[in-house]
DNA sequence: GTAAAATGCCAACACGTGTTGACAAATTCA
DNA sequence: TGAATTTGTCAACACGTGTTGGCATTTTAC
């Protein structure tokens, strides 16, 4: 039924409509924040659809924010431009509106619900503290711990609170910087 | 009625009581998930009693998030333990269960709640940007946001994601390696 | 001791939530 | 065309929310 890209079903549009929207509105509100109704409103269609498409508020949710953060193989890389290429990486996925809008959905549901912080601490767990592993040695998951810390932090005054001098910074002056101390805690790994 | 530190009436107690309640919850739950009831329950009451004294859940709230970050002056110490020092105070403030567990409560509501997070942005402004505005020249408010980058992505990774590793990371182990990067953003402003 | 004020509990309200079932409209298939 | 299946709408349920008013109980003051 889902592998079968030609033919687009009427219920596959629809399909696509809610969780779109899904998507839009728990980036913007949060999971609690967020009610079946306004995502039915907003895929202009009943809040019954919602449940019978996908179950459940929950599903619906775990759905959206299956994310994937595209983490580029590190070890290709120069190791003294990882910090910067981290940075600039993760900046594009979040401000390309094409792409998966998938991290800032899960923090900012993280913060109040159990259910988004047990798949944020698994997304760190599966995509990030991995591909830290790579060329951090034996002490990888503080070092992938420390990253987080500033990536996160980075996303959270950035776009969640959009903390007005953080938000003013350009882009080029955030790789610059930010990468940097990511770069200082991977070397701090491998003096 | 609120300046008589020697009378403790009843209702103060109990006034005392919602508020401490209010406080615990808000930090571990969140603003909406958080219910009067269950303030109301934790400090042994009924809750009519917690609208009758504070007058609602939102006056609750800014009377429980009220917080006082206790910045020190940090022109008093010698300019390249700035980063270090910064980190322990936080750290300090954090973990004394007797002091003020503001911050947190903030950041959890603040994902999810517009009145929280205004407050947020209201305590960056007043507090945190004017005591780097004192050392970081005239670039001071893109130094402060750099800083907060990085501190309340400490906090948020280590006190509400609890992300594993973050949470194991030895306390003088953070003071070195965050200390060195909010340095090295201080530092960028004067080069 | 008695009146008055405070402190507290109970039941209920109006509302918004996720979810469900019955029924109409549209689409598909023969 | 006619029957069957899908796709959608409507109304309603059961529940939890913040909040309110009325009444019992305790404390205070004379």
């Amino acid at each position: 039924m889902t592998d079968s890209p030609a033919k687009k079903t009427k219920s596959d549009r629809t399909r696509e409509a809610i969780l779109e929207a899904a998507r839009l509105l728990f980036a913007q509100k949060g999971y609690d924040g967020t009610t079946v109704r306004d995502i039915a409103a907003a895929a202009a269609i009943d809040p019954a659809m919602v449940i019978r498409y996908f179950g459940g508020k929950d599903a619906l949710f775990a759905r959206a924010a299956d994310l994937d953060l595209r983490l580029p193989d590190l070890t290709t890389l120069p190791r003294h431009a990882v910090g910067e290429a981290l940075v600039r990486h993760f900046l594009t996925v979040w401000e390309g509106d094409g792409g998966t809008i998938g991290l800032p959905i899960a923090l900012r549901s993280a913060a109040s619900n159990d259910l988004a912080a047990a798949r944020l601490r698994e997304i760190f767990a599966t995509q990030v503290a991995p591909a830290i592993a790579r060329l951090a040695g034996p002490d990888a998951p503080a070092v992938a711990g420390l990253v987080a810390t500033q990536i996160l932090g980075l996303a959270f005054t950035r776009y969640v609170l959009r903390l007005p001098p953080v938000v003013a910074l350009p882009r080029e002056r955030i790789v610059a910087e930010v990468g940097r101390s990511i770069q200082a805690y991977i070397d701090g790994a491998r003096p």
